[in-house]
DNA sequence: TTTT
DNA sequence: TTTT
C-alpha cells in the first residue's frame, strides 16, 4: 500500500499536456497547511506536486482553478532527474485517482454570487468506476 | 488533512535518539514496491524516511527490525536542508502515529520456529488513546 | 486495521452526555450522500451514528450544529441490543477519533455575514498529540 | 467521501454470483479483531459483508479463501429488507473498490512449503487502471 | 538498504 | 464463520 490523502488549495491553475502518444496528463502543485504551528508562531505550508491522468486530467483541467480548495488521493512517486547545475535531484509526485472539488460553487472566482441550482452535478470525479 | 499510509519492509534496523529535552525518536526507511513494473520489466522501490516520537518511538526502537514488513500511517513534512556540497535539498519525512506490524512472530528473524504462545500481545501500537 | 472516512452533514445538533466514571461522549448522525444515483435518478443518503469520546467529545458538542458539514475518522463496531419488541438488532457505531470542519464560519448558522478575522483558529481537531 | 478500509480474516470462501445481465458479483464476510480487549478479556470481532463486483469479483473469487488474511478498501452501504418474521432491517455492505492479499503464498492451505517461486505474479488487485 |  |  502506498497512499495519500490531502487537502489543500491549488496555487496555480492546472497545467494540461498530452504525451506523445496522446494521454492525457494535468499537473498542479497544491499548498497545505500545517495543522501545528512553528516554534516562531506562523502557520507552514508543505507543497506538492499533482500529477492526474486521463479522464481524471481533462476533469482537473476543466475544473480546477487557482485558489480553490480541493481534496486528492493517490500514491506518492520518487522521480530522479539532474538539474541544470548538474546536481542530482529527486521529486515526489502524487499520483492522483481521485479528486474533490471542495469549494462551493458560488464562492469560485470568476462567479458573482450564491448560486445553489444549476443542473450540472458534479463532485467528486475520479478514474474508476464507483 | 495530509495524511500518508504505506506497506513496506524496513531496510535496516531503526536508529533511536533522543532530543536535548529527552524526547524519544527513532528513524527508519522504509522500502515500498510499486504495484506496477517499470518498461524493461523491473519492479521498482519508493524509499520513505520514517520518523516516529515519543512512545512509538520506544516501540519502534524495540520491536522492529530490518526486513519486517510493517504498516504505517501519518503525514508527510518536507525539510530544508544544505549539503555538504553547499547544494539546497528538500527531504520528505514521514511522521507516523500509527504503526502495525504484519510480519507473523514466528517468521521473525531470530525465531526458530511456529511460536503461537507467549502472553505479551503485541500488534498494533499507536501513540493515541484509541 | 478497522478504519472509516466519512464527509457528511449533521442530522441534528450533537448530544453530550457524561457516564457514570465521569467521561464524556458524544453523539450525533451523519447523513452521507451518495455519489451514484438510484435507478430513479434521486441521490440517495446513508445515516452513521457517530461516538465521540473524551475532549473531542466536548470539542463536537461545543462547535458542531445541525446542518454543517464535517470529516471525521475512525472506526466501525457493531453493538448488539433487543429492541422493546424484543427484537435482536445490530447497530454499527462510528467510534471517532478526528474531527474537522468543513462548512466555513462565516457561512454556519446564526452567523451574520462574513468573517475572515477572528482569533480563535479552529480547523482540525483530534484526541493525538500531532 | 465514504471511505472503508479493513484488514481481516475471510470467515468462508468468498461464494460468486451473476446478476441477471451477466455481471459478477462476489460476497464474502470478514472477521476484525478490534486492537481492545473487552472487560473480561476477550479480543471481540467484528464481522463484515464484503461486495465485490465485476474484475474484483473474479479475482477475490479465484485466489481468496477461508481463513487468509486480506486488506479491503471500499465504502460503507445500508440496505434494508425485510426478514421472515416479517421485520425491517437494515443491514450494512463494504462495496470494495481494492483488495490486496496479506497471506504469503507459502502459508496459503493446500500448500505444502515456502514457495518463492512461481511465474505468475499476485500482488494487490484492483478496478482501476493505476 | 528491504521485500516478493 | 476467521484469525492471533
Amino acid at each position: 500500500m502506498n497512499k495519500i490523502m490531502l487537502i489543500g488549495n491549488l496555487g496555480r491553475d492546472p497545467e494540461m499536456n498530452y504525451t506523445q502518444n496522446g494521454t492525457a496528463v494535468t499537473k498542479f502543485s497544491l499548498a497545505v497547511t500545517r495543522r501545528s504551528k512553528s516554534p516562531s508562531g506562523e502557520r507552514e505550508t508543505d507543497w506538492f506536486n499533482i500529477v492526474a491522468w486521463n479522464q481524471l486530467a481533462e476533469t482537473c483541467s476543466n475544473y480546477l482553478k487557482k485558489g480553490q480548495k480541493v481534496y486528492v488521493e493517490g500514491r506518492l512517486e520518487q522521480r530522479k532527474y539532474t538539474d541544470k547545475e548538474g546536481v542530482q535531484r529527486t521529486v515526489i509526485d502524487v499520483i492522483i485517482n481521485d479528486m474533490e472539488m471542495l469549494t462551493p460553487k458560488n464562492q469560485q472566482p470568476g462567479n458573482a454570487g450564491p448560486d445553489y441550482g444549476g443542473s450540472d452535478d458534479l463532485g467528486e470525479l475520479d478514474d474508476h468506476p464507483f
